[in-house]
DNA sequence: GACTCGTGGGG
DNA sequence: TCCCCAAGAGT
């Protein structure tokens, strides 16, 4: 299914080719990554940079490097160290990956990171647009990519009738089509930064464009609709109780979660699910009882705080609780641990609990 | 192919 | 306060 449109001709590609690269050589971005030789230190980037903004990767990326400088200095370390550098950054089965990744690479690639494509999408973590990604910036291999930046640009390019999730396969044909192939290295970057600091999802500059001539959306004046999105549902809000054990010597009960699936492999402190018509303190004392197999009495309100996740939002009902028998055992979790509040600073956890922590520390 | 998987910032 | 969305991938 080709696209009749403007976008055809060979002689457009051209242009378009050399407009932006020419706009990218004096308004595009000096990033850390940017210039780097080292495919191990893109790998980093461009996992951290997958569903997140440059702004918040930079500090990460920065001190990742420091404790991890090599691919063999990652693979080569424990988990929960990995954990504990990726905390904060959310999505934590890139870290997992991105460790899992390195010991693989290691053990059968003799510690260098691979260059056939074939071989760099085996390894967990990385889909077609991160291969792209890497490959390119790091060999200036011609593979295209595309990121929702990418997605987004094309989108309005064409003025594409529909969400960009039902035209996958031909957003992807665009990409390779207008990719620049001897320069793909610096046209995947120019296309991220375009769609980054002028094709934005809101308010897009287009007069500042190099495209813009070319935009189909902006040539009907559309640019500000598109890219179209689907329906969204609403998200469900669940009320969570969680306890903050403390026993006899004062220090605090946490428990690692199970490795895959949310939040994978963090610590956090104990609870669950708030059942209709439950007090948060019989919540609290049940799940306790089902997931350590414990015995507790719940104690005073420490602090209620609300979360959002990507598919539902949570409030989150804590309170102060002493331990009254039984050795906690891991039921539903890999691993618990009594530590005193100077401790817990090791241990990897998610933000709504390091919200907890935080309050802890002001009482 | 539809779900799952975090967090921070902007409007 | 709420919604949107960001250098996507795994199941």
């Amino acid at each position: 299914m080709t696209d009749k449109s403007a976008t055809e001709s060979e002689l457009e590609i051209v242009s378009l080719q050399q407009l932006l690269l020419d706009w990218y050589q004096t308004q595009g971005r000096d990033l850390p990554w940017r210039n780097e030789p080292d495919p191990y230190k893109i790998w980093v980037s461009e996992i951290m940079l997958q569903q997140t903004q440059v702004k918040t990767v930079i500090p990460y990326y920065q001190r990742w490097l420091k404790q991890f400088p090599t691919l063999n200095a990652l693979a080569t370390a424990d988990l929960q160290e990995v954990l504990k550098a990726w905390e904060g950054l959310g999505y934590y089965a890139r870290g997992r990956n991105l460790h899992k990744a390195a010991k693989y690479i290691v053990r059968h690639h003799d510690g260098v990171f691979p260059t056939q494509p074939e071989a760099v999408l085996k390894l967990p973590g990385i889909g077609r647009t991160t291969a792209g990604g890497i490959l390119s910036a790091a060999f200036n291999q011609p593979l295209p990519i595309l990121d929702g930046n990418v997605k987004r640009v094309l989108a309005r390019l064409i003025a594409l009738p529909k969400p960009p999730k039902q035209a996958v396969s031909q957003l992807w044909e665009l990409s390779e089509r207008l990719l620049a192939r001897d320069r793909a290295k610096d046209f995947n970057q120019a296309i991220m930064d375009l769609g980054a600091t002028l094709c934005t999802p809101k308010n897009p500059a287009c007069l500042l464009c190099p495209w813009q001539q070319h935009c189909q959306a902006y040539n009907k004046g559309i640019q500000s609709q598109l890219p179209m999105k689907e329906p969204s549902s609403p998200l469900p809000h669940k009320q969570i109780g969680v306890a903050v054990i403390r026993n006899t010597q004062g220090q605090i009960l946490i428990d690692r979660r199970l490795e895959e699936g949310l939040l994978g492999g963090l610590w956090e402190f104990p609870g669950g699910k708030i059942e209709p018509g439950e007090t948060v303190q019989a919540c609290i004392k049940r799940e306790i009882k089902e997931e350590l197999g414990i015995e507790i009495e719940v104690g005073e309100h420490l602090i209620s705080l609300d979360h959002a996740y990507t598919h539902f939002r949570i409030t989150l009902h804590v309170h102060y609780c002493r331990h009254l028998a039984g050795e906690p055992q891991t039921i539903e979790c890999q691993e618990v641990r009594w530590v005193t509040l100077e401790e817990i600073d090791r241990y990897p956890f998610p933000k709504a609990n390091t919200k907890i922590i935080a309050a802890l520390r002001a009482r």
